[in-house]
RNA sequence: GCGCGAGUGGCGGAAUUGGCAGACGCGCUGGUCUCAGAAGCCAGUGAGGUAACACUCUUGGAGGUUCAAGUCCUCUCUCGCGCACCA
């Protein structure tokens, strides 16, 4: 029988419930410890396996600093506004606020199932008004400040005003004072932190919305197939550019992954050089500014190019080019930036027929429009150097340009053939530079650029702003209204800026976002407002700092509560918010920090990135209706591609499609419906067992329903409408039928795969705390593996055999001594330990175990905890201890990875309070020593034997010892031992 | 292409940072209990070899450093992840 898991496990999550167990104190004369969980997004599939394996990390680690004496803040969740509500809100017209109300219960009851200790006083909801108050409020202190560069930090945009009342800031064509309302505007627009300007965007006309890089396919929208082309739009956006350096320099000081980290400096992308100007060669006296990190090759370039969306590339090209370049521009326009940079291989340009004036040599220099030049990069243009950059130098070759050479390369390097990329080398052909290094250059290339005002030393991100309105409906509203053309935030006690009712969650006929739909929502009945909404990253930047203090009604959290917060210790969550959410969160920490707003300039400390549990898809493979909507019917050759045989039974009329077994696929599907009519597609893993998949299940099934018609082809005859045919078409009783197989592939868990598997039926078959145990076991915290359920019994004997320690059968002759509490009758034994003086093997186990424990949970090493916990109870069991001295401290020791059973047991042993408040034991090293020490001698390396020797003995002491041993002579075969390497404590070897 | 990480039994994974490779668990084999099964308990389980020992081989591959290498160095292969025309 299995220790009853299920009585103790509700028993204590009501417990913790109603007693408010895991309560955090906004003061306390304890040290603080805030252990934080990447919030989850409550998608409509629920929770599953993968979510809880970073929270039961947390947890355990939250439970055992309260042990070590720590007042942990440990709280839970929501990033409650996103795109799934609102897909199904425009589906279903059910309101998303429903969906996610909905969800988000699901998602608390999972939880609430696997024991975790959060703090639920604190749960945030980024879509609940009181919240979102504060995310609209920090957007409007982001759209009042601008960044100081001389202080290195944002300041309220009063500093910037007085600056431009002085003129000591900006080249204004007026003095500030004349400029008119709309004018100031604009100037500040270029400084705010949070701003509209042009930007480009996917924009699709038939949608009538914006979309996001990951919505467009080979230059069409995912959904729907429409074209989608590249358009300059108003857009908000925030300057995290602004915050590059300090984002970058300041990885160095944070002890996160260094896969994040390197993540983050790709993203940023700092590059140093120089940037310099080319004058055009016409009458307009145009000129175009170059970003270059090779400021040292610039007498190696041979053209200019500009990206297709340059401004000047219409202006500058020659009349009898003007046709070819236009149409090259509106060519380009149509693909996505994104498709651009995958189609890195097909060069594209266009000769504009301009010239530029070369400024040291002075020649004329043709200028081209390319679109491997980047108009959101630099300046949109570079100088072509065909000799040192390979991209340069296809360009050149494809619309064969000059190429020069000016830095030397390794002997018989072709410069013609390709290009020498690399910083090495000394200066040729390049005037002043001349038989410099490249190093050495590159500083004196800029001096003498500065020096002859041609341009200045610059630095360059590669990190671009943050677009920050979507044309969405589920979201922050930005707290922006527009009078005479310009915008406004709204004043701080007007907010929150609560979302509108609207009729439809779909943009209007006209293409504005769905808020375009609130009737009568204007500020103060006459200003109309931002129609955009905040992005799904906004709420989650600064939601770390509202768990502090969540109630608080006239902050986003009050100043005593940030100071004794301060920051998180541990930070847990999935690695694929490098660049996204983690660099977002780190921009706004910065930036409330340079208002004096909260005391860090970084918000976590420590952060783990735990592997994505992976799921076991099952996929089958679907044929029958071509592409064009052909039924293939006519192609069909029967299973056993005879048509002659072909059964009776089923006319091709009745058949929609042919399903393979994985066993069978592709060798018994006809070749005339491949490939184009041939798919595979993924069936829900609830049917299959292991690779068997049940038809029958499968068809009656809401996903499997439109396959009732479908023949499924089997390795032996085939399966049609409830019955089983043979390959001669003769139908057969059931049990011969052999096997469907699916093919199983390991993917990522989501909804849409069908493979999602919850931690429900693991709750419910073998309780949380092996739920909670098992995730641990399964490997390494950071490391992705996919799940299986193979090594549960394990773990769940290891829970059993514990709870047998303190469950013994009663010894006889002491039966009287038996403690029978409430449900004691339930193993073997009733609920017994013993008062006896633990013996010494007794409490080095303890004490050895301690240790071990101690040192896994402070490298999060939880795997190996399991382990240490499982050969602790083997022992134990071994040695049949059932005292108190020793399960005592074992059970506070558990009790941060499996909860329940620690807390059941710990009030069996006769305490009131919950476990949550006791201490975490000590080791000691003394309990734990040894007095002999089994070593491994070995003889040139090779390991012969193992001899018991006391560890009092010295170096000197144990090589005789070894060398005087009957078995070493063996060894030795006579011969005289070269050296005699003694290590105490580990080994002994013997060089012969 | 660039960057990061990883390759250890049939499987998940250990290995105090250079010191007995394969802990712990799954699986498998045999035994015990049972009418039978499940659960539990006991024994075995890297490969080769042997009646059993002995012995030999073994941490993706090839070299090297060392008394000693899964661990350090050089080259190389494979896989996973991230970024990707960033001038």
């Amino acid at each position: 029988m299995a220790y009853p898991f299920g009585e103790i496990e509700k028993k204590w999550q009501k417990h913790w419930a109603d007693n408010k167990t895991f309560r955090a104190e906004n003061k306390s004369v304890k040290p603080k410890y805030y252990a934080l969980d990447m919030f989850p997004y409550p998608s409509g599939a629920g929770l599953h396996v993968g979510h809880p394996l970073g929270y039961i990390a947390s947890d355990i680690v939250s439970r055992y600093k309260r042990l070590k004496g720590f007042n942990v803040l440990h709280p839970m969740g929501y990033d409650s506004f996103g795109l799934p509500a609102e897909q199904y809100a425009i589906q279903t017209g059910q309101h998303p606020e429903k969906t996610t109300k909905d969800n988000i219960a699901r998602y608390r009851e999972q939880m609430d199932k696997i024991g975790f200790s959060f703090d639920w006083e604190r749960e945030v909801r980024t879509s609940d008004p009181n919240y979102y108050k504060w995310t609209q409020w920090i957007f409007i202190k982001l759209f009042n400040s601008w960044y100081n560069h001389e202080t290195d930090k944002a300041e309220s945009i009063n500093t910037l005003v007085q600056k431009l009342e002085s003129g000591k800031v900006g080249k204004l064509e007026k003095k500030w004072d004349e400029l008119n309302e709309k004018e100031k505007s604009d100037v500040l627009m270029e400084y705010r932190l949070a701003y509209l300007s042009e930007a480009w965007v996917n924009w699709c006309p038939q949608l009538g919305t914006v979309l996001a890089n990951e919505e467009v396919k080979d230059g069409v929208s995912e959904r729907g197939g429409y074209p989608v082309e590249r358009k300059l739009m108003p857009q908000w956006s925030l300057r995290i550019t602004a915050y590059a350096n300090r984002l970058l320099n300041n990885l160095d000081n944070i002890d996160w992954s260094e896969s994040i980290k390197e993540a983050q400096r790709n993203w940023i992308g700092k590059s140093e050089g120089a940037s310099l100007t080319f004058n055009v060669d016409n009458e307009k006296q145009s000129y175009i500014p170059v970003f270059s990190t090779r400021p040292d090759t610039i007498f190696g370039a041979t053209f200019l190019v500009l990206a297709p969306e340059h401004p000047l590339a219409t202006k500058i090209c020659s009349s009898e080019k003007k046709n070819e370049v236009d149409a090259y521009i509106e060519k380009v326009k149509i693909r996505s930036e994104r498709d651009r940079m995958a189609d890195v291989k097909n060069v594209t340009g266009v000769d504009t027929g301009a010239f530029c004036i070369h400024p040291f040599t002075k020649n004329r220099i043709p200028i081209w429009l390319g679109d491997y030049v980047l108009a959101g990069y630099g300046t949109g243009a570079v100088m072509a150097v065909p000799a040192h950059d390979s991209r340069d130098h296809a360009f050149a070759k494809h619309f064969d340009l000059e190429i020069k050479q000016v830095v030397s390369a390794p002997e018989g390097w072709d410069i013609q053939r390709e290009a020498w990329d690399a910083k090495e080398g000394k200066c040729i052909n390049s005037d002043f530079l001349n038989g410099l290094d490249v190093k050495d250059s590159i500083k004196r290339a800029i001096q003498e650029i500065e020096k002859r005002g041609l341009g200045f030393g610059r630095t360059q991100f590669r990190l671009r702003d943050a677009i920050f309105g979507r044309q969405r409906y589920w979201g922050e509203p930005i707290p922006v209204y527009y009078k005479d053309g310009i915008p406004h935030v709204m004043e701080e006690n007007e907010l929150p800026l609560v979302l509108p009712e609207v009729d439809k969650y779909l943009p209007t006929e006209d293409g504005e976002p769905p808020l375009a739909r609130a009737k009568n929502w204007k500020h103060q009945g006459k200003y109309e407002y931002e129609k955009t909404t905040m992005p799904g990253w906004a709420g989650s930047s600064w939601y770390y700092l509202r768990y502090m203090d969540p109630q608080n009604k006239n902050e986003f959290a009050g100043k005593d509560a940030l100071n004794y917060w301060k920051d998180v210790d541990l930070y847990i969550g999935g690695a694929e918010h490098a660049t996204g959410h983690l660099l977002y969160m780190r921009f706004w920490t910065k930036f409330l920090f340079d208002l004096g707003l909260i005391p860090v300039i970084e918000p976590a400390k420590k952060l783990i990135n735990q592997g994505m549990i992976q799921g076991m898809s099952a996929k089958i493979f679907i044929g029958g209706i071509n592409s064009s909507g052909v039924s293939m019917s006519n192609n069909w050759m029967g299973p056993s591609l005879n048509n002659s045989d072909y059964p009776r039974q089923i006319t091709f009329n009745d058949v929609q499609r042919f399903i393979s077994s994985a066993d069978v696929y592709p060798y018994k599907v006809p070749t005339g419906i491949e490939p184009f009519s041939v798919f595979e597609r993924n069936s829900p893993i609830e049917f299959v067992d292991e690779e068997k998949l049940n038809i029958d299940l499968f068809i009656e099934s809401q996903f499997g329903n439109e396959y009732s018609d479908s023949v499924f082809i089997l390795k032996e005859g085939y399966y049609f409408k409830g019955g089983y045919y043979n390959d001669n078409g003769v139908l057969t009783p059931e049990k011969t039928r052999p096997p469907f197989l699916v093919k199983r592939e390991v993917e990522k868990m989501s909804k849409s795969k069908y493979n999602v598997v919850t931690p429900d039926d693991i709750c419910t078959n073998f309780g949380a705390d092996t739920l909670r145990l098992y995730e641990m076991f399964l490997g390494p915290l950071e490391q992705s593996k996919p799940w299986n359920t193979n090594g549960i019994s394990g773990v769940f004997g290891f829970l059993n055999k514990f709870w047998r320690l303190a469950h013994p059968n009663p010894p006889k002759g002491r039966e009287n001594e038996l403690k029978v509490l409430s449900n004691g009758e339930d193993l073997g034994g009733a609920f017994f330990v013993s008062e006896d003086e633990p013996t010494k093997p007794e409490l080095k186990i303890l004490h050895k175990t301690i240790k071990k424990i101690q040192q896994d949970i402070d490298n999060y090493s939880f795997n190996t905890s399991v382990s240490a916990f499982m050969i602790c109870t083997n022992e134990l069991t071994e040695l049949k201890c059932n005292k108190r001295a020793i399960l005592e401290p074992l059970v506070i020791l558990l009790s941060s990875f499996a909860p329940h059973i620690a807390e059941e047991l710990w009030y069996k042993l006769g305490n009131e309070k919950s476990i949550t408040f006791a201490t975490f034991p000590q080791y000691n090293e003394a309990l734990m020593a040894d007095d002999s020490y089994s070593y491994p001698i070995s003889f040139n390396g090779k390991m012969r034997f193992n001899l018991e020797l006391s560890l009092s003995l010295t170096p000197a002491e144990i090589e005789k010892e070894v060398l005087a041993n009957e078995q070493s002579k063996k060894f030795l075969e006579g011969k005289q031992p070269k050296k005699v390497i003694v290590v105490p404590k580990r080994i002994v070897n013997i060089v012969m």
